[in-house]
DNA sequence: CCTACCGATCGGTAGG
DNA sequence: CCTACCGATCGGTAGG
């Protein structure tokens, strides 16, 4: 019972330094020794609490994309607000998500390549799905023209690289805060979604 | 003097297949004998032309490097341009570089940081040279109230992640080409950073 | 969680 | 460009 909890505790550390790891170095220049040292105790060890070093992978990746998952989902469904509203809110999840535990997160958007056919082929997916919840907000607001007529995939592309890309150079200890990245790239591309006063 | 041709043409071969390589399974994951496989020769005859498999990695680094480079300097010279033409000019530019050899631009976009801690920080202070030629054409822009005043160095990386972000989705056999997605690409942020009707 | 160990593979060299 | 080979390190197992 005890046992369990411990357990679960360690294989959390485990994945957390794990993830430090990937980011620093990417997976395949990791060596499970790397992952043990970090926790004090000898590679082999480690095989005491994941079955291979891919699992450890495995795990971070599915933690980290049910977090964008669940952040997406509570706002997609949230059929009261407009799409400009629904779309910044979905920014800020992402950035919130992205932020809140940049290696995880990296491991997520990068790291994923180094899967087994399998496994990188259901992250496909699960990606691709979220990337849809961004083009259908985007031709939501197209409906109501609250949106201009753009390229509905193009642009949810743009926004979404542009989201990840924060995983590269966000740096806790600096000035700029998710917030305030939030509130900028939401006034960006909400302009840049808003028709001209001309069009109409 | 035929030699020095024939190695300089082999030494392409390598790195092109190098590039394919680190593109599909990541730097640390190519082996010498993958490369050495895709020109049918054994591993250990690459040392007949390479001194060691990061020379290969900065090769192809530093050639795609200067690739970005020359592209943006010639335009950001043209200064009988409006702001929003450079601009334009250079999004097509980057697209048309990233699209035009996508093995060697993921290369030098994503495992440039495998590379030994001095080249990597010379990687580092291109890119952010890069990047400065992208935030002063914007703050050229606020001067002459061509463009809104939104944060100049934020608004530069969610376009350079965004345009970055292509080599990780782009498909050479698609329907989209790069022309199509430099259009579409320009419009987007040309309009996000136009000041609107009812601010003047 | 440890020590001791496994076969496989790595980047690279010697000598032709 | 080849064969033969090097020491180092890899992910992982056995047995405690």
């Amino acid at each position: 019972m005890v046992e369990t909890r411990t357990d679960t505790r360690r294989r959390q550390q485990i994945e957390d330094a794990a993830s430090a790891l990937f980011r620093e170095r990417g997976y395949a220049a990791t060596s499970v020794r790397d992952i043990a040292g970090r926790l004090n105790i000898q590679g082999a060890s480690l095989y005491a609490h994941v079955a291979s070093k891919e699992d450890v992978l495995w795990s971070i990746v599915q933690r980290s994309a049910a977090r964008f998952r669940e952040a997406a989902d509570s706002i997609i469904q949230q059929s009261d607000l407009t799409s400009a509203a629904r779309l910044r809110a979905m920014i800020r999840a992402h950035i919130e998500v992205v932020t809140s535990d940049l290696g995880s997160a990296t491991v997520f958007l990068d790291e994923w390549r180094c899967l087994s056919d399998g496994r990188r082929a259901h992250v496909m997916e699960q990606r691709d799905a979220y990337e849809h919840g961004f083009r259908r907000l985007i031709e939501a607001g197209q409906a109501t023209k609250e949106f201009a007529p753009v390229d509905p995939a193009l642009t949810a592309r743009a926004i979404l690289d542009a989201l990840n890309g924060i995983a590269g150079w966000y740096r806790p200890s600096g000035e700029l805060k998710p917030d305030e990245i939030a509130h900028q790239y939401g006034q960006l591309f909400i302009h840049a979604l808003t028709p001209q006063e001309t069009q109409r």
